[in-house]
DNA sequence: CTGAAAGCGCTTACAG
DNA sequence: CTGAAAGCGCTTACAG
């Protein structure tokens, strides 16, 4: 409204300059650090920079300053397939209160053409905060290269590196535990998809999962090779649960307890069982992972393993953002509790009235 | 592995055409069009570039490439707020769809110190979706300022802008007919704080489910002053939802119907009922908006208003980028459908056993 | 097949 | 209080 004709192509900092007959560092000033120009000049030179539309380059900007003031989320997989699982939102809560408080923006990086490797080098951030990476293909030393700071969560880090896990080993015993202690002996067991695919693979976090499952039973004298586990591998999300299901149902001794490695897939087991008619928990109990915020509105109430999901992205972000400030920052390793929930979805077996004490 | 001494602080293209005594112009080509130089020359450059651990500056690149690869989403709310509605993460599923298949990032950009105005000239971007504007503020202007293509998703849009909107008011006419020909009298309506706090400035999506209420009431000679209608106005979380259950039952005549306009508080709604004793559909009648995935799931299942909500994210999306790669590109307005879906958090209410016919 | 040079649009000592 | 100049690390005509 303030324009006389269409604006030209692109305004820079020199037309100003050229227009208000100063110099670069004067328009630089005026916008940038006023107290070292009269008043009299930062007013006539903003004057001119409104009537131009000028727009300051905020690449070229970064270039000097050497600062993007955008946090890195690196993606193990794409943004749909991250978004399928609530978990992500909600840890992305976490670190998008610290952006806040920080005036800093948010960039999600997935891998580029298949490749976190080669999305590495190109996302304009000041840092990365990077979850769930698993077997490390030589995405660390990319990291490094690149020489901007980074914390791995729910990963395996370098010592060198800042990183946060939470106990997944012991919530999963707990789990476990908690199904043996009511007396179940069929048991279903849901792990999780590797990004990967391959099945060897495992994520530290399924590896501590699993790892967690295993000191249950043992507790129990059993065993995961006992014929009455059964593992099945789905996808992170409420169709892989759904799946979950309906293999371990159509076995020919069918599982009284489900215990699932995240709260999306026992939401998924859940959901199917009542479309099965089967009744949770006199049927069948599931006990999930996660806590999501879904999971205590489900019908009935999910048990399920507490891990503190905003909280991790929250402390991720504060030490990246600590890590940006100041080089030399101790890396530190957190590893964060989780506690066992115990809800409407899991209960004594139909076939046994008395539970097994421990 | 394979650097001898600790490398130096940043390896640049200069230093390794040094190192490799050629020039930056061939160090730029190994990379990123070797064909213009021998095999050999290629070979060379590279083993040094290895040696040395070098990685690109994406800044540097932008900077003459003036691209930085990366879609911004201008967001009204903090990172926080915005995720904390499953709408969002939905819409940028389709977004994220868009952002693999061209191997672009995805940059969240909240208020910056409060204002979006702030925000607008510091994200480096290659073009913005902006989602849920309200009445514009200058965003517009300074979107315009830029020069970045931008596309508006729920928001009043100007003519010359991209533009993707539900028909929210149909949506909302329809469910609200669907309430009164079931024989509803008494109607809560849970409408949404618009985030400037100015309950005169509707979001335009607000505005529009607004009309659709008042049109549905007026088919049935009703209006929304009428005294058996009541309205409460909450954030759009699903404590918002049991903050609205909370304050429209303790009313002296408790509505038979709440109509409201998101499903986050219309699940929100239905957890405090439930919680109260309060049996739905029978005692209470329950209608959402959007159609989350979560809706079909709770139990009842929620009767609700679809709306393709990632759809939105990857067409928002797939405009934008097509703005990117033809400056030309004619600007246009989608208006995109909404349908009643019926499932089970409806019905008759208890003190009439026969609908009224429309 | 290779190199010298200009340029992208800013910021920031440094000098006056 | 103000300006001339260097520099951030790349890419890209242009010339040879």
């Amino acid at each position: 409204m303030s324009t006389k004709r269409t604006v030209p192509r692109k305004v820079t900092i020199s037309q100003i300059a050229k227009e208000a007959g100063v110099s670069k560092t004067a328009v630089s000033f005026a916008f940038n650090d006023p107290s070292q120009l009269s008043p009299a000049t930062v007013n006539h030179i903003r004057a001119i920079a409104e009537r131009l539309g000028y727009s300051p380059d905020p690449i070229a900007r970064s270039m000097t300053t050497r600062r993007t003031n955008a946090l890195g989320v690196l993606l193990p997989l794409d943004i749909a397939a991250t978004m399928a699982n609530p978990f992500f939102p909600l840890f992305l809560r976490g670190v998008g209160a610290v952006c806040g408080a920080t005036g800093m923006t948010l960039m999600l990086v997935p891998p580029l053409w298949g490749s976190m490797l080669k999305a590495i080098p190109h996302a304009t951030v000041d840092g990365f905060i990077v979850v769930g990476l698993e077997i490390d293909r030589g995405e660390v030393q990319q990291l490094r290269r690149r020489r901007v700071p980074f914390v791995m969560v729910d990963g395996n880090a370098p010592e060198d590196i800042p990183a946060i896990n939470v106990d997944d080993r012991q919530g999963a015993r707990a789990a476990m535990m908690h199904i043996l202690s009511l007396g179940h002996r069929r048991i279903g067991i849901v792990s999780l998809e590797s990004w990967h695919h391959r099945y060897e693979d495992f994520t530290s976090t399924i590896a501590a999962r699993l790892a967690g499952y295993r000191e249950g039973l043992a507790e129990y004298g059993r065993t995961i090779d006992d014929p009455d586990i059964q593992m099945v591998t789905v996808s992170t999300s409420r169709a892989g649960g759904v799946e979950a299901f309906t293999r371990l149902w159509r076995s020919e001794s069918p599982p009284t307890a489900i215990v699932a490695m995240s709260d999306i897939t026992a939401l998924g087991v859940l959901e199917a069982a009542k479309a099965h008619g089967v009744r949770v928990p006199d049927q069948l109990s599931i006990v999930g992972f996660d806590d999501l915020p879904e999971a205590a509105n489900a019908a009935p109430p999910l048990t399920t393993v507490h891990q503190p999901i905003e909280e991790k992205g929250r402390l991720a972000a504060e030490m990246l953002v600590a890590a940006l400030d100041d080089e030399e920052s101790e890396p530190v390793h957190h590893l964060l509790p989780t506690e066992l929930l115990v809800r409407g979805s899991t209960g004594v077996p139909v076939w046994s009235a008395q539970p097994v004490s421990t």
